[in-house]
DNA sequence: CCATACTGGACTAAGATAGTCCCATATAGA
DNA sequence: TCTATATGGGACTATCTTAGTCCAGTATGG
């Protein structure tokens, strides 16, 4: 339940080596070989990720990837969103497949504030943390009312 | 991203169907009726709840399906589990396909936690929220450490 | 008995996912 | 200028998952 497919978490081992290994560029095997990925699907994941703005991209010979900013603000939802692309957590409430019962159902909203509390939270965690786990991850408010943070332990 | 499939939405409705219509048992017609679902598919739904301790049945002529405990004590993520599995947010994160990267994967971890994070944060919704939706949703705890609700707004 | 209703599972069509491969384009350096 | 090294864009296929339907079996009330 609630999976992340296995490119979204091979994206996320990507930008993890680009933040561990900042300041220079990154050739796809080069990431491939640091990865112990596959080249291919490195290659086509650092494709996907360059077109966002998340990491970017210097062509021709002696070129790579670099990320485009911080590992610190990178965050979970940021990856998710390049990567799974802006889904929502039920099928019904994507913008162009509307569900038809949508009416009678009283469910639907719920799901729909599920869904704006993970991301939020997903929103708290950056790729630094994911690259360096804490110990504790942020609190977080599913409500998506107040969706703050109330508290943080000190990374490291 | 982190999408439940249309058969736990329909799933749920029909769970809602049955909680607000406590008291008595409902054919797998009736409940299609009620929720304006396709028989078959409310018929393979049944069967499934059925077969968890979330929904009891009844067999033979005026038999049908009754919620086995109160709404209250019915949560998401027990939903969660019967329809979709107990599946974990990351491919690598199962028991039997454990990935063969894991060890170099710094990413695992922190995804696993993150898993249980929305788990525990779904063990706080009941289904008598989601019958009746509260304006906020409790707060939830993502480390996976403390995991205890902080406050919650009452219900209606 | 028989109509009603659950049980178990087979089955198919459609869609998503994972992974590979090819060709075009850009650039540094010999 | 030529060539090796890179990225860019996308096609393509095999495999798995999902959604949905259907049927033969079993229990039970009247
Ligand atoms: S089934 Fe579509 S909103 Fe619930
Ligand atoms: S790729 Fe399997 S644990 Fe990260």
């Amino acid at each position: 339940m609630l999976r992340i497919s296995k490119l979204t978490d091979y994206g996320t081992m990507i930008l993890v080596h680009l933040a561990v290994h900042q300041g220079r560029l990154h050739s796809a095997s080069d990431v491939a070989a640091g990865t112990r990925l596959a080249l291919p699907t490195v290659q086509k994941l650092l494709k996907l990720l360059a077109r966002s703005d998340l990491v970017r991209s210097v062509r021709g010979a002696e070129g790579g990837y670099v990320l485009a900013r911080g590992p610190g603000s990178i965050s979970a939802a940021d990856i998710l969103d390049v990567l799974e692309g802006p889904l929502s957590i039920t099928e019904c409430s994507t913008s162009d497949s509307r569900c038809e019962l949508e009416d009678g159902c009283p469910v639907g909203g719920a799901w729909q504030k599920i869904n704006r509390g993970i991301r939020g939270a997903l929103g708290e965690i950056t790729l630094a943390d994911l690259a360096h786990p804490p110990r504790e991850f942020p609190l977080v408010d599913l409500s998506g009312r107040t969706g703050r943070i109330r508290q943080r332990i000190p990374t490291s």
